[in-house]
DNA sequence: ATGAAAGCGCTAACAG
DNA sequence: CTGTTAGCGCTTTCAT
């Protein structure tokens, strides 16, 4: 059977408090004491049970996630993935367990939220999307439980978010790309109702305005290959525009494959990416790297803070440096 | 404050041990009773701690997920993605929580499993990647914890794996995309060590004799587009072959790419699936899903079935049908 | 058919 | 500095 703190304390020579002391690193231990016990601790392979803690601490160490299931279709699902490859790190970093709910459907999220909650298994939760009135948020509000948004929300005071600087990231991006004496730039980009869209539009558009060029957006309905194909379709049925700046690898690599196709010249393209295109298309495209783990990473830190209670709603927009 | 079994007792007017037995449904309580007291479990919004329960029942109702790294790179990732859709999918009906650990090489998914197991804070292990020698294979079976396989294992004896039926459907593929009388048809596959790729080549590589047609044998590094792409260039080179068949998604977009490139025509393809390729490609290519979600279906089933004792080790060897 | 009480493994006062 | 004790919320004998 599995070795508990009472062995340890008759192994050791000592009362379960103590042992129980060492472990949290309570200072007011001896030296001596405290070697003496880490001996038998390490000697019979003894952990602590993450059960019994939780019961009388009311803190588990455990994070809920909530994963929408759009947001794995909707953009291409390396983001999502790197976003959970992030959380995974820091959580273990900050010893921390994490528990993933994928959902089906806005009910299914708001279901798995509280159930998460009401069971008393995790010690706060990521939410992995936001929506229009989103029922998950005002329930973890009310509530007073600790939570954090990966993507930027609705509504935002009391909230804890991070981000990337889309805005910004973008206005440099076309800054960059573009060269003054242009007299056009277009964007290409996916849904519509994305914050993230509205957001890399408004910098585009700010960017284009203050270079004195026209802007000229393009949205597709998903952020697909296939879109971006289309989308090129579109565009060079109109003009034989020049400069272009891409919302997303997938709609990039739709839109290369058309520019290829046709083998369009001597035109500039600025794109957010994550995969790894750069071999083929370095000197033709430049590429931003969202880092979608260090979203995942600050959203971790930002919530164990909160629950720790060493915060209070500081969110964070990462901005993304142009390389 | 979170509400109590103590609370509802006392608002049902009973003892806690009888609502304990209501919520297991016990049969040896009246009717009456229970239904008294599942009104009050009800309006008070009642939800049993997690935590507790597992400190005495010694099961926490949670199963953990071991993902290695290299396996969200190596294949493409929405395979994993839709696995991981699977398990938790089932999971939540079996009413068990998903814990995932995301680990970056073979010493920490040893150690993630170890942990896991150590802190009782999960009732089984699914493991999403076999290597040869498994040191967590080897830990879990010599404790008798309860785990799964994503995948077949190197050694088959006392463990519990699911995997697609890989030889047979690739058989099956062979003998319905490549009509009799011609002369070779080429596999092109990823990464040989996987015995993913060992059981497609075999099945290739019988139906083939028996079509009394010539194999040929194509293995790339890994399973991304651009090694399809370079697989084609080396295979055409060679000669103008007409029969192919593709392991993997990106693998064929690649192979697809460089047939559109120099407008190949004339060739008969099949190839293993998940993505959305019918709407471009569904008259030149025979696409068989693979049903990935599955897999993670029949894992959790698996598992939970041995946790609770209802099984011993009785694999799942999946059947993809052609369609 | 139901209640009383013990106890799962741990932490946190309280005492000394 | 360390031990004693109560109790976290629940399930499970053992009574009745």
């Amino acid at each position: 059977m599995k070795v508990t703190i009472k062995e340890i304390a008759t192994d050791a020579g000592v009362s379960v408090s103590t042992v129980s002391r060492v472990i949290s690193n309570n200072p007011k231990i001896s030296e001596s004491t405290k070697e003496k016990v880490r001996e038998s601790i390490e000697r019979l392979n003894y952990k602590p049970n993450i059960m019994a803690r939780g019961l009388v601490k009311k803190r588990t160490g455990i994070l809920g996630v909530i994963m929408p299931k759009e947001a794995i279709t909707l953009f291409s699902s390396p983001f999502f993935i790197e976003v959970m490859q992030g959380i995974s790190l820091k959580g273990k970093e900050r010893d921390y367990y994490i528990m993933y709910d994928f959902c089906k459907n806005e009910k299914e999220e708001y279901e798995g939220t509280k159930k998460l909650v009401e069971s008393g298994l995790v010690d706060g939760i990521c939410l992995m999307s936001t929506r229009k009135g989103d029922k998950s948020i005002k329930y973890l509000k009310e509530l007073q439980f600790p939570f954090v948004i990966v993507g930027e929300p609705e509504e935002k005071d009391e909230v804890l978010w991070v981000d990337n600087n889309n805005l910004k990231a973008t206005y440099d991006m076309v800054k960059k790309v573009i060269s003054k004496g242009e007299n056009s730039a277009v964007f290409i980009g996916g849904d519509k109702n994305l914050t993230v869209t509205t957001n890399r539009v408004e910098g585009f558009k700010k960017a284009c305005k203050e270079l004195n060029i026209q802007s000229v957006v393009h949205l597709g309905k998903d952020f697909s290959r296939e879109e971006g194909f289309r989308l090129a379709e579109i565009i060079f049925a109109k003009e034989n525009y020049k400069n272009f700046i891409v919302s997303d690898d997938n709609l990039l690599k739709g839109f290369l494959e058309y520019v290829e196709k046709f083998n369009i010249k001597n035109i500039n393209i600025g794109s957010f990416n994550r995969t790894n295109l750069k071999r083929i298309w370095k000197n033709k495209v430049f590429l931003l790297d969202i880092k979608p783990e260090k979203l995942g990473i600050e959203a971790v830190n930002l919530l164990i803070d909160n629950i720790l209670g060493d915060s209070k709603f500081t969110n964070k927009v990462i901005d993304i440096e142009l390389n």
